[in-house]
DNA sequence: TCCCAGGGGCATC
DNA sequence: GATGCCCATGGG
């Protein structure tokens, strides 16, 4: 059977290489796969799983349909551009970074990379808060246990993609079920109140994205247990791409700017300072922070 | 052994 | 509102 395939165009100031190398980072991912050039991800299209390999040919992305079949493309074509901030001019960040001489080498290095989000809203506070305080290659650990026990499945050539688990899975589990995946008393007792909220309705990415304010947004969500500044900020950034958040207090933040900048961690007023002056792309400023901590040098 | 990691809640003053 | 403590696991 012959598979669909579509492309995308891509805007100048963009580049796939980079977006694959920040989605692989050897970091074991399970919610995609990145090979030789392209990444493959199981995606929820209007309720029906669909697997697509996403690659780039003579400066456009093509899409290809490994598995399931969809009416039209709209729906997946609108997922990329959220998924990889496709649509963003990022020329006025590159312009900023320029002005500081210690930041000028993140324009450099890192050329045409656009933020590689989290689209779907419970994906983005789970991942946050199972990553709270804890190694990164541990909280992929977990990650991925509950997504291969919750998470729907899609097998192709002898490989399992999976969708993250739905909340209304979740919100039927019991603290010590979650308890079992390693996640703590507490995050399995936030994330299994989030999974309910979200099941009643009680929560949504569009309620949230309706608010008028970044503040009302980061409010509404702190507001919820489990959820402090730090995560609050990280999912309005990855989720809804918001771009003035910073997770102040963020430990690769601090590590990022006392390599490029020979900022303490303790002084805050010179940490805000630099963020103040990148009004308008505080996101994108954090993001290639983070970005520069895992230089392979 | 110790300290820390892409924090947050809570008690205490 | 600031501070200290707890959570829990793994890596350096």
């Amino acid at each position: 059977m012959k598979h669909q395939v579509f492309t995308i165009p891509i805007p100048k100031l963009f580049s796939f290489a980079e977006c694959l190398w920040f989605l692989d980072r050897n970091l074991d991912d399970c919610m995609h796969e990145v090979k030789d050039g392209y990444v493959r991800k199981l995606l929820d299209i209007k309720g029906k799983p669909v697997l697509i390999r996403i690659s780039e040919i003579q400066k456009v992305l093509q899409v290809e349909v490994l598995y399931g079949t969809v009416a039209n493309t709209e729906a997946i074509i609108s997922y990329i551009k959220e998924w990889f901030d496709l649509e963003r001019d990022i020329r006025p960040f590159y312009a900023l970074l320029k002005k500081d001489k210690d930041l000028s080498v993140l324009a450099e290095h890192y050329k045409r990379l656009h933020m590689v989000g989290i689209p779907n809203f419970f994906e983005a506070l789970c991942w946050s808060i199972i990553g709270q305080q804890i190694n990164l290659q541990f909280a992929y650990r977990v990650k991925r246990r509950l997504v291969e026990q919750y998470g729907q499945c899609v097998t192709y050539e002898n490989k399992k993609y999976y969708l993250f688990p739905e909340p209304e899975i979740i919100s039927t589990l019991r603290v010590d079920e979650l308890r079992s995946f390693q996640l703590t008393q507490k995050k399995a007792e936030y994330i299994l109140t989030i999974a309910k909220r979200l099941t009643e309705g009680a929560l949504s990415k569009q309620q949230i994205h309706n608010l008028p304010t970044e503040d009302e947004m980061i409010a509404s969500l702190v507001n919820i247990r489990g959820i402090g500044p730090w995560t609050a900020n990280y999912t309005l950034m990855k989720s809804l791409r918001i771009m003035n958040c910073v997770p102040y207090g963020d430990a690769g933040i601090h590590h990022a700017v006392q390599k490029l900048k020979g900022i303490d961690k303790n002084n805050q007023a010179a940490i805000k300072a630099l963020f103040d002056a990148f009004e308008g792309w505080k996101t994108y400023l954090v993001y290639y922070l983070w970005r520069s901590l895992r230089e392979p040098e």
